[in-house]
DNA sequence: TAGATTGTTAATCGATTAACAATC
DNA sequence: TAGATTGTTAATCGATTAACAATC
């Protein structure tokens, strides 16, 4: 139950087995082995054993998992068996993707308000929401306890916003502008540097022509 | 120059490296050492040097890395000084806001087409380009010599339209789509899963608080 | 030349895989 | 009980950091 210090690659690999066990579940399959799952997900059997075995036993030996049990147990390690409020700032078509995307409030994602600070936007309902002046996302915050703030504004808004909002109470920032945050301990920012991921599939590209031409 | 087998861990770098040296030859730096990038970048310098000389000798004893040179190196080594067209299947708000990005035209990806399945879309305009039926995207790929293929349909639609592009010559999948793709290896594939980086977002909130209160 | 800083080798650290005893 | 499969320790592999000789 309370997790030491789990790397940050046995994180980033947990919302996979979250996404597998989920089609499992819904297929009806109510247990799998670490080797079945390997499988499946083109992972070692024993990388999936070492990556649970870091919360604590979930299997059984001689039987394997139960598909719900693992199912919930990851839910609540990734804490999404809670729910989270979010607002997003910047109400351009990525914010608008964002906020209308059903699987977020799924999984306890909230979407609670949209900030813009094009006066053109304010008032237009994006979910039952209304784009509101981004002058005003402080208050906001404040009065709605907002955990989560989505940044899809441009970076050279990103820096100057984030400082606003150290002193907000706000837990997160999950930021798809261009440049690196700089926040206090208590602000946890996850990037979405989509550039970052365009230039790894261009450079795979080229790796892969090269390696039959060499 | 002729790069043998350099790991994932190094590519996933080469794009902050390079926004970083953006950013210097943007304010006129000339030359920078690997011990003022580690300062800036918060990378041990040893590991700068490691990483650029994956690629060659970048640098120069005794006085450190060119500014405008490294960055030229780097944008070849990500294959980002020629240019990629590509083409959005799924013209919703993701779809669009990617399309109208114009800072991966910047960096050479040029938007040739877009696609959907909702007729109420065909002939909406996104940035000079008309919004096609999905049907027609396979002969347009083969006709523009497409090579990048962004994925912004729900996973349903993902697995068979990967599937039916496998002929079409297409280099990459850029898949938005929550779910893997198997293709030959002559497609690349990246993968931007939106909703796990949410959640490691939020299992780090947790992660923080948990510190707190132990 | 002396000083600075790379390129590169060696040492360390961490993550992955293999092996097997524990146990259901 | 016998068979299966976990949990966990040990071995390997790869990535990061440290150190320093080469050289501008």
């Amino acid at each position: 139950m309370a997790d030491k210090d789990i790397s940050q690659a046995v994180i980033a690999r947990l919302p996979r087995y979250f996404r597998y066990l989920g089609e499992l579940k819904e297929r009806g399959v109510e247990r799998i082995s670490s080797q079945e799952l390997s499988d499946i997900m083109k992972v070692t059997a024993s990388q999936i054993r070492q990556d649970f075995n870091n919360f604590g036993g979930f299997g059984q030996q001689g039987y394997g998992y139960n598909v719900n049990y693992l199912y919930e147990e990851i839910s609540k390690i990734l804490g999404i068996d809670r729910q989270h409020s979010l607002v997003i700032i910047g109400a351009g078509h990525l914010g608008q993707a964002i906020a209308g995307y059903t699987n977020f409030t799924r999984r306890g994602f909230v979407f609670k308000g949209a900030f813009d600070k094009n006066p053109e936007l304010y008032g237009k309902k994006i979910r039952d929401v209304e784009v509101r002046p981004v002058d005003e996302v402080e208050d906001f915050i404040r009065e709605n306890n907002i955990e989560i703030v989505v940044f899809t504004i441009p970076k050279e808004q990103a820096v100057p916003m984030a400082k606003r909002l150290e002193t907000t109470g706000i837990k997160a920032i999950w930021n798809f502008a261009h440049v690196d945050l700089d926040v206090p301990d208590n602000i946890q920012v996850e990037n979405v540097h989509l550039s970052d991921s365009l230039m790894k599939l261009s450079y795979n590209i080229d790796r892969y022509e090269k390696s039959l031409n060499p």
